[in-house]
RNA sequence: CGGGGUGUAGCGCAGUCCGGUUAGCGCACCUGCUUUGGGAGCAGGGGGUCCUCGGUUCGAAUCCGAGCACCCCGACCA
C-alpha cells in the first residue's frame, strides 16, 4: 500500500477527549474514528490488524474443531423470551419492533439461537460433540462506554458454543478452549491470566476470565504471589482472620451517639471492628415480566465490622439479578434506622449474613434506635439470617484462601471468558437428543467469547513507545514500512519502487511511503503507525550501496544493509520476530 | 442514573468573566518558489449553522432558559 493513496492521515495533536493510551495511538495514527460514545469505525490499517487477531483466532479454533458459521444480529423477541433473558437483562439490549409489530432484538450474545440450531439440527449422541463459532457484530448498550477500544457498545465478538452429550464432554471442550485462549492472546503479543469468574447473565457453574493486567482496566483480580490462585474479586475467596472468641454474654443496649461509622463506634465502645456486625441495604432486582415493571427486594447484608460487602456475591446469595443502594428513606419504610440498623426483628426483608458473622460471639450491633447498639449480640440466639454466604470482600493483605498467604489486588482488562453453562438454555428451548438407549437428554452447552477490538486495544496498551505505536509482527497492519526519501524520479525512486515491488511479491506486507515529505514526517509517521519493519532509502545510502533497516521495537540506529541483501535480511528479520511470539506459545496447567 | 468537565474550521486552542468592526492563532489542507536523513522556510489561498432551540437587547460566540452531544469519576457491565 502506499502511504500517498492511503485513506486516513495521521494526527500530529490527539483529540482532546481521548484519554486511554491505546484509544490516543489508534486515533492518532489513523486506524479508526469515534462515530458516536462506543461507536467507531475501522480503517484500512485497524481493519488490518482486526483481521489478523481474527485470523490467529480462527486457526485455534479450527485446531480444537471448531467450524465457523455467522448468525444473525436480529433476534425475534420471542426467543428471548423462551430462556427467560429478555426480562433478566435490562436496557442494555435494545429493542424494537419491526414494520409487522413483532417484537425484535438486538443480540448482545447467541447462546439462544445457538440453542435453537441445535434443538432443529441435533437429534442423536452420534451428532455430538460440536463447536460451531462466529465472529460478528454484538450491540451491548453499555450505561459507559469508555477508553476507546476497551469499552464499546458495538463490537466484534468471536463467539464459540460447544454442544455436548455429557458433563465430561464440555469439560474437554471446555480444557481445549482454555488452552486455546493462551494461543491466541499469547501469538497476539500479550500476556494474560486466567482467573475465576462470576458467570452473571450466562448462570452456569465453572467459568474463567482471561485478564490482561494493566491499571486501565477496569476489574479487580485477586491474585496469590505464593500459590497462583487468581480470581476476580467479585468471586474471590479468602481466609477470614478470627473472631474474638468467648462465651455468649447477655445482651445490652449501650448509647452510642454520633457513631455513624464503624470506626467511631470500635473507637467509643473499646472494641476492635471484628467485634461489631456492619449493615449494608440493598434493593434487589428480581425478575420482570411481561408489561410489569422491575419487582425489587429490600436485602440486609450483615457482615463483620472489620470486613467489606462484596455486592456480587450478595446479588448472588440473594438470587437477586442486581442490586442497588437502598435509600435512606426506603430502610426506614422498613421500620429500620439507618446507622442503627439492626438485624433482630425485621420483617420481610432478605437477611443475608456473612459466614464471618455466625462464628463470630458477643458483637456489637445496632439496636434499632437512634443513638443506641447493642451488645453482646449473638446470631441464632438473637437473630436469625434468611442465608447466611460468604458475601465478604478480598482486600490486599487478606489471607489467600488456598494457602493462608496474603494476597495481592490488581486491575485488569477482561478480554476473554468462557463459561460452562450446562443445560440452562438447551432445557429452557428444548434442544434434546436421544442417547444410545434411545432415551431424551438434554444438550449441554458451553459458550466461550473474545472482544476482538478489545483485544486489539491491549495489544496497543501492552506494546507501544513515545513514538507511537509498536505492533507484534503477529498483528501489525504490515509487516514493512518503507519509507522512500525520494521526492522526485531518481535512483533513490526507481529503488523504493523495485524493493516495494519485490518485497510485495514475495508475499511480504509493504507501507510504502511514496510522499514527497521531509524525512522528519515520514520517520515520525512510520514511529507512529509501528510496523515491526522500517526500511529507509535515500540518494545518501543508495551512493554507498545500502539501505536502513530498523526493527521498531528496537532502540537506536538501524543497520546498514548492502543493497543486494535487503530482501534476505527482511525475511529473516521477519522470521525472526515471528520465532519470538510463537516462543511464548506454551502450555499452561489448568486451573479451576 | 448521580457527580464533575467540555462543546468556536479536520486536530489542538484563544476570544466568553465585562455584549459592539469582517471571529482569531498554531498544525493540517490547496498553489508557487526554495529546502531535503527525524514533524522545513517564504509568499499567496480555501475552509466556520461559534452544539441546538428559545429568550433578553438597537446589537449575542459572549447574558438568561431549556435541550442535545462528548469526555472523566461513580453506579453498572463482558
Amino acid at each position: 500500500m502506499r502511504v500517498s493513496r492511503l485513506f486516513s492521515q495521521t494526527l500530529r495533536e490527539a483529540p482532546n477527549d481521548a484519554e486511554a493510551i491505546s484509544h490516543v495511538l489508534l486515533l492518532r495514527a489513523g486506524f479508526m474514528r469515534q462515530l458516536a460514545s462506543g461507536i467507531f469505525s475501522y480503517l484500512p490499517l485497524a481493519l488490518r490488524s482486526l483481521r489478523k487477531v481474527e485470523n490467529i483466532i480462527r486457526a485455534e479454533m479450527d485446531a480444537i474443531g471448531g467450524q465457523e458459521i455467522t448468525m444473525p444480529v436480529i433476534h425475534p423477541a420471542d426467543l428471548w423470551r423462551e430462556t427467560g433473558r429478555y426480562y433478566d437483562i435490562d436496557a442494555e439490549m435494545s429493542r424494537f419492533k419491526d414494520r409487522g409489530d413483532r417484537d425484535m432484538v438486538l443480540a448482545m450474545t447467541h447462546e439462544e439461537v445457538v440453542a435453537d440450531l441445535a434443538r432443529k439440527e441435533i437429534k442423536s449422541y452420534r451428532q455430538l460433540p460440536q463447536l460451531i463459532y462466529q465472529l460478528q457484530t454484538k450491540w451491548r448498550d453499555d450505561p459507559r462506554p469508555r477508553s476507546g477500544l476497551i469499552r464499546v457498545r458495538e463490537f466484534t465478538m468471536k463467539d464459540s458454543y460447544s454442544l455436548d452429550a455429557t458433563q465430561e464432554g464440555l469439560e474437554v471442550q471446555y480444557r481445549a478452549h482454555y488452552q486455546a485462549y493462551f494461543n491466541i492472546f499469547n501469538r497476539c503479543g500479550i500476556p494474560t491470566v486466567a482467573v475465576a469468574a462470576d458467570s452473571g447473565i450466562m448462570g452456569g457453574k465453572v467459568s474463567h476470565e482471561y485478564m490482561y493486567l494493566t491499571g486501565v482496566g477496569e476489574d479487580t483480580i485477586v491474585r496469590c504471589a505464593e500459590c497462583g490462585y487468581s480470581a476476580n474479586a467479585q468471586v474471590a475467596q479468602f481466609r477470614r482472620s478470627d473472631a474474638v472468641a468467648g462465651a455468649a454474654l447477655p445482651m445490652e443496649k449501650v448509647a452510642t451517639p454520633a457513631t455513624k461509622t464503624i470506626d467511631d463506634l470500635a473507637k467509643l465502645l473499646d472494641v476492635e471492628p471484628r467485634q461489631t456486625a456492619k449493615a449494608v441495604f440493598f434493593m434487589g432486582r428480581y425478575k420482570k415480566e411481561e408489561g410489569v415493571g422491575d419487582e425489587e427486594r429490600m436485602i440486609f447484608a450483615v457482615i463483620r465490622g472489620d470486613l467489606d460487602v462484596n455486592e456480587t456475591k450478595v446479588a448472588n446469595a440473594a438470587g437477586a439479578l442486581g442490586l442497588r443502594p437502598a435509600q435512606d428513606d426506603e430502610i426506614k419504610a422498613l421500620g429500620a434506622v439507618p446507622g442503627y440498623a439492626a438485624p433482630m426483628g425485621l420483617k420481610d426483608v432478605l437477611v443475608i449474613a456473612d459466614e464471618s458473622i455466625v462464628a463470630a460471639p458477643n458483637l456489637v450491633a445496632g439496636a434499632n434506635e437512634e443513638g443506641f447498639h447493642q451488645r453482646n449480640v449473638n446470631y441464632g440466639r438473637d437473630w436469625q439470617a434468611t442465608t447466611v454466604a460468604d458475601i465478604a470482600s478480598a482486600r490486599a493483605g487478606d489471607a489467600c484462601s488456598r494457602c493462608g498467604t496474603g494476597v495481592e489486588l490488581t486491575r485488569g482488562v477482561e478480554v476473554g471468558n468462557i463459561f460452562q453453562l450446562g443445560s440452562r438454555f438447551t432445557d429452557a428451548l428444548g434442544a434434546r437428543f436421544l442417547d444410545e438407549t434411545g432415551r431424551a437428554q438434554s444438550i449441554i452447552m458451553g459458550s466461550y467469547g473474545i472482544g476482538v477490538g478489545r483485544l486489539l486495544a491491549c495489544v496497543v496498551e501492552h506494546s507501544h513507545d513515545d513514538g507511537g505505536l509498536v505492533w507484534p509482527i503477529t498483528v501489525a497492519p504490515y509487516h514493512v514500512h518503507l519509507v522512500s526519501l525520494a521526492k522526485a524520479d531518481g535512483d533513490a525512486r526507481t529503488a523504493a519502487e523495485g524493493l516495494y515491488a519485490e518485497l510485495t511479491a514475495r508475499g511480504v506486507e509493504v507501507l510504502y511511503d511514496d510522499r514527497k515529505e521531509n524525512p522528519g514526517v515520514k520517520f515520525n509517521d512510520a514511529d507512529l503507525i509501528g510496523c515491526p519493519v522500517r526500511i529507509t532509502i535515500g540518494d545518501r545510502g543508495l551512493q554507498n550501496g545500502i539501505m536502513e533497516l530498523k526493527v521498531r521495537s528496537e532502540a537506536g540506529k538501524g543497520a546498514e544493509v548492502p543493497v543486494g541483501e535487503i530482501v534476505a535480511q527482511v525475511e529473516a528479520k521477519l522470521a525472526q520476530l515471528r520465532a519470538a511470539i510463537e516462543a511464548t506459545v506454551v502450555e499452561v496447567p489448568y486451573e479451576v
